[in-house]
RNA sequence: GGCGGCAUAGCCAAGCGGUAAGGCACGGGUCUGCAAAACCCUUAUCCCCGGUUCGAUUCCGGGUGUCGCCUCCA
């Protein structure tokens, strides 16, 4: 069984097959980088990170293109409200973006480009674009010609006079049709601004896509990835320049991630319930947070809230606990051999999982499911050294997929003399002295160690995690 | 008005023609010196009404509820 991904522009799944055998091209559209990120914005990151994880763990190479929006109203707003250019303000949101990304475990772009770094093949893209008799310039800003587009719409399934009916946008009277984008904006006085053929200024919100895309992975690509609202109108925008330059499909699978609701709202800044990865990862653990997004099948909704997320640090624990008992188990074991059987038919079902449209939800379950059996091996004092082996290493391996790091200072090292109360208590015990043993035992949770005896034995983990 | 998603146990969430995965929480038990961790058991006529079918949570029609997109919001 193949790969099947649900193509937005079919509306069905589709077995996934590359345009060149062995590699995927993929573009996920990247944030406006005029504040931090917040949930709604990390969720397609996390989703289409697990999705390049599991095209590449599949045996792909994937080019993996992610832009910056650099220039645009808020950023230029941004930069007149705290008095800084819109490069600085660009650069501490991109560092930001990094920081928060990497916490959440999220691997590095192929290429990152920026628009503001992208002038030129923009530029150009809307010459040709002018020169086809797709666009339009009307003094100093530049329009796509929608109505010469005859596919406009086909993506988000409206017609144009739909669209058109249920517009809410000022008439603007020096378009040609009130559907017409921007492709170029004339700069206002003192705005930032770049020179072209059309006077100074900068580019419009859905250009810079086309180009990157166009410029890094080529005029068709695989896949073309991004936010559920961004369907329609940005994504359509795209289609319409990059298929009315270049002829030909722009991308073969469209794939647009859910929102994240808060308390079944909308999260947006007028209801004030925007939540900030910045500070939510002081709250939660960024790999709970990635858990708990990838708990949801990516197309559908998420709702946000305090008790989830606290459901989710305890099911998040159970895996990294049996992760943690099982090295602890196997710490003193030479045995290198690990029974391949057994991880060949959690192997299988995850990637059943992952091949029916990176179904995230089943594929934690997998984990799940390999968590519990081996719990129940790890009651048997006997369970053979090759059976542990391979429940560890499959149970790494698979939440390496999916971006979820097990592994933590859970197993650092001790202070001496945490050391030796641990000892002190081990020996209280062996003379059955259970008062001054439970004694040190709570001395030591009150200093954050926790201990639990097994059979192989004093195991200890930090309370905080 | 146009287009679309969702409705499954206390909560979250898969499944999508053959009487319901997984997680959290609750209760009972086992193991343990006591704990912890873990294991076992227990918990669902799948929003309503029709239809198709030998058989529907799963397909079709109609409701109801809910969320979203329709120019710059992931």
């Amino acid at each position: 069984m193949s790969i099947q991904i649900f193509n937005t522009m079919s509306r069905q799944k589709e077995p996934f097959v590359t345009l060149e055998p062995g590699k995927v091209r993929m573009y996920v559209c990247g944030p406006t980088v005029y504040n931090y990120i917040h949930i709604g914005n990390a969720r397609p990151v996390v989703v289409f990170d697990t999705v390049r994880r599991y095209l590449e763990y599949s045996g792909y190479q994937v080019s993996y293109v992610s832009n910056y929006t650099d220039v645009d109203d808020r950023l230029i707003r941004a930069s007149k409200e705290r008095g800084l250019s819109v490069p600085e303000i660009a650069d501490q949101f991109i560092r930001a973006y990094e920081e928060d990304t990497d916490a959440l475990n999220v691997m590095e772009a192929t290429i990152h480009p920026r628009a503001t770094r992208t002038m030129p093949e923009i530029i150009r893209f809307i010459s040709q674009l002018v020169a086809k008799g797709f666009a339009y310039a009307v003094d100093g800003d530049v329009y796509f010609r929608t109505r010469k587009f005859a596919d406009y719409g086909k993506l988000s399934h409206q017609s144009i006079d739909d669209l058109k009916s249920g517009a809410r946008i000022e008439i603007d009277e020096r378009k040609e049709d009130p559907l017409d984008f921007a492709l170029w904006k004339k700069a206002k006085p003192g705005e930032i601004n770049w020179s072209s053929p059309w006077g100074e200024g900068r580019p419009g919100w859905h250009i810079e896509c086309s180009a990157m895309v166009e410029k890094y992975l080529g005029d068709t690509i695989d896949i073309h990835a991004g936010g559920t609202d961004l369907v329609f109108p940005h994504h359509e925008n795209e289609i319409a320049q990059s298929e009315a330059l270049h002829g030909q499909t722009m991308a073969r699978y469209w794939m647009h991630n859910g929102h994240i609701q808060i308390n079944h709202e909308k999260m947006s800044k007028s209801i004030g319930n925007v939540i900030l990865v910045h500070d939510l990862v002081k709250k939660y653990d960024p790999q709970v947070i990635r858990f708990f997004i990838l708990s949801v099948h990516y197309r559908h909704p998420i709702n946000f809230s305090d008790e989830l997320l606290t459901d989710a640090v305890q099911a998040f624990n159970r895996i990294k606990t049996a992760a943690y008992n099982l090295t602890h188990r196997l710490k003193d074991e030479t045995v290198q051999k690990p029974d391949h059987a057994i991880e060949k038919i959690y192997r299988d079902r995850f990637a059943e999982a992952m091949d029916d449209d990176f179904n995230t939800a089943n594929a934690e379950a997998v984990l799940f499911d390999i968590v519990r059996d081996a719990n129940i091996a790890l009651q048997d004092p006997d369970a053979p050294a090759g059976q542990l082996l391979a429940y560890r290493r499959v149970l790494y391996e698979l939440s390496d997929v999916l971006g979820l790091k097990l592994n933590d200072s859970k197993a650092g090292i001790l202070d001496k003399e945490v050391e030796a109360l641990i000892e002190r208590r081990q020996e209280a015990r062996k003379a059955k002295d259970f008062k001054l043993a439970d004694a040190l035992r709570d001395q030591l949770s009150e200093a954050g160690i926790i201990l639990e005896d097994t059979p192989q034995g004093v195991r200890w983990k930090r309370a905080d995690q």
